[in-house]
DNA sequence: CTGAAAGCGCTAACAG
DNA sequence: CTGTTAGCGCTTTCAG
């Protein structure tokens, strides 16, 4: 067997016809004769001709790649929202390729060269934690190409977004905590860098204060994960006057504090209430059942691919910037109690 | 600005010298003189050259792209393989471009289909559900594309695979609940055409039979998800004689039983204990957590792109294929009872 | 030390 | 209806 794959020449030589009719023929283009087309095409499936998509790529300068870069892919909502980019962009014939930033600035930078070294027709980013300068992400598109951030955005670029309403969905997760009866509450906050953790925690300072709850500061804490939750739910009990609700900032630290809150011998919801943030598997398979606000990770994905590949499409680098607002829903389980 | 990226004749034409020369210096060849060199160099940093990978690619028939089929994204698992695949890739100067087949056949081969296209150096692969042709795998291969699988591998193909130890971590699992006194022990086994499920099933009976004792085959049935678990674990405690223990072929099916299992007023793990596998984030968060065999997914994908990359270094097609199994790591956890 | 030319695979303008 | 040519960006002989 010949290596390489098989190219037009091949099929060209063979039947003893050029390049460029062969290339017409496979296209069906009208000026090719009908006996023609049928023996390239018939040869081209004989020898599973499959166009070259580099030579493409060259020659046309569009390579119908979409670039991703994310800080975790094991992590449910980035997973999703990397499967709703797949869904959109293979259906519209765009291949995807993947990049970690591993929440490092240093990574992320390196991620963008490599995209822009594989000219890439446009990108999807979720921001790293560290990342503060974006220098990286304007030198992308001054190269022509379209970024359309989703989740962790940018506040200062003017640029696509594609968000969760976090403050909406904060503030619903609150103001269902005051109705069921919840007066002192503590908010498990994300770094405030993030338009995220700022808008969230916005969110539940207006649903305090729409409902005349004086907000204790002691009760705002820096504290997104799992084990910083282990730490820091045993200071929040230990105090003075300890809070009857917890509102996290995402569902793995909602998860650990209602652990904690269990092995202290509380009982949830009856002592203490908690709302997380995203429904992944955890929220559903804690006991009891975490309330939490549904990202829809998928359809943040779905939007941002149709929104990179309408930019491609344009192939207009001129465009006014829009922000997409995907709606959270509140998902009342056990770990709150009832009215 | 100009549209597009700078090329290697952007350089060549603002110093007025040939491309050519401008290629030499700046892989730094010894035939430029210095001069020259340092003149390219500042240019090219100056206009933030990036070499076109594409044009490259075509150049060398070689992407530098490794492609990546999955069942889901969506799965603790698989995105951490594919965090692993990643790591090594990027290290290893590749890209990674990826396909879910979303567990359909027909899906798969579409991808197999744009992986041909796309020219990439080399595959990884886990199969879907569904699939039980393989010819798409061997269209590739015979196309001089190496691929490597990874845990839902390929019986027949001979090929080379990266597995989870299933058998000797089934084994382990149900050799412990035997240890801890348990006696009628049920098995959610998924569907037998995948390997792994057999090997799984085989390392619970052989535990079995090793500690003499009898099978009941009522106790042995198909149930791989959570919702399934949800359906099947009350037939099977309503059985005259029901389980005393639950190996579970899969993390969800495991907390899904063990949901079933507290619903119904059942204690575990005194009246029932129940192992898992997948270390995922579930196992942990369950109440109680669950006694689960770690599968490493993270080291799978290192494993599994270290392999790919060799092959494709090696750029030989005329390799004896190798079987990586990596270890299982039982975890014990609040679902079983200590001895 | 540097340049011109050819070729990777494909297509589109141009020319029969 | 079909072939020739040129070019996408880059490297690498071959010539000077």
């Amino acid at each position: 067997m010949r290596s390489g794959q098989i190219t037009i020449k091949d099929i060209a030589k063979e039947l003893g016809i050029s390049a460029s009719t062969v290339s017409r023929a496979l296209k069906d283009h009208p000026d090719i004769s009908s006996k023609t087309k049928e023996a390239v095409n018939e040869l081209a499936k004989k020898w599973h001709y499959k166009p070259n998509a580099v030579a493409l790529s060259l020659r046309n300068s569009k390579t119908n790649i979409i670039g991703v870069i994310i800080p975790e892919i094991v992590h449910h909502f980035f997973s999703s929202v990397i499967s709703g980019i797949e869904d959109v962009a293979s259906k519209a014939g765009y291949n995807v390729m993947i990049f970690q930033s591993n929440e490092s600035y240093e990574r992320e930078m390196e991620n963008v060269q490599a995209l822009l070294s594989s000219r890439v027709d446009g990108v999807l980013v979720s921001m790293s934690k560290e990342t503060k300068d974006h220098s990286h992400f304007r030198e992308l598109r001054d190269n022509g190409i379209p970024i359309v951030f989703f989740d962790r955005v940018c506040n200062d670029l003017s640029s696509d977004n594609v968000i969760v309403d976090d403050f909406a969905g904060a503030f619903a997760a609150v103001e269902h905590l005051i109705k069921i009866g919840c007066k002192r509450i503590a908010h498990l906050s994300a770094p405030q860098h993030l338009l995220l953790a700022q808008n969230r925690q916005k969110g539940f300072r207006q649903a305090m204060s729409k409902h005349k709850i004086p907000i204790d500061e002691n009760l705002i804490i820096k504290c997104d994960s799992f084990d910083e939750a282990f730490l820091k739910t045993p200071e929040l009990l230990a105090l003075p006057e300890p809070p009857d609700a917890i509102f996290a900032v995402n569902e793995l630290t909602a998860a650990g504090a209602l652990l904690m809150v269990k092995k202290s011998g509380l009982k949830v919801p009856e002592d203490i209430s908690i709302v997380g943030f995203t429904d992944g598997v955890v929220s559903r398979i804690t006991d009891p059942s975490l309330t939490t606000l549904e990202q829809h990770g998928f359809d943040i994905g779905l939007k941002a691919a149709e929104l990179i590949v309408e930019r491609i499409t344009a192939g207009d680098m001129d465009y006014e910037p829009v922000t997409k607002v995907v709606k959270t829903s509140l998902i009342v389980r056990g770990s709150t109690r009832p009215i």
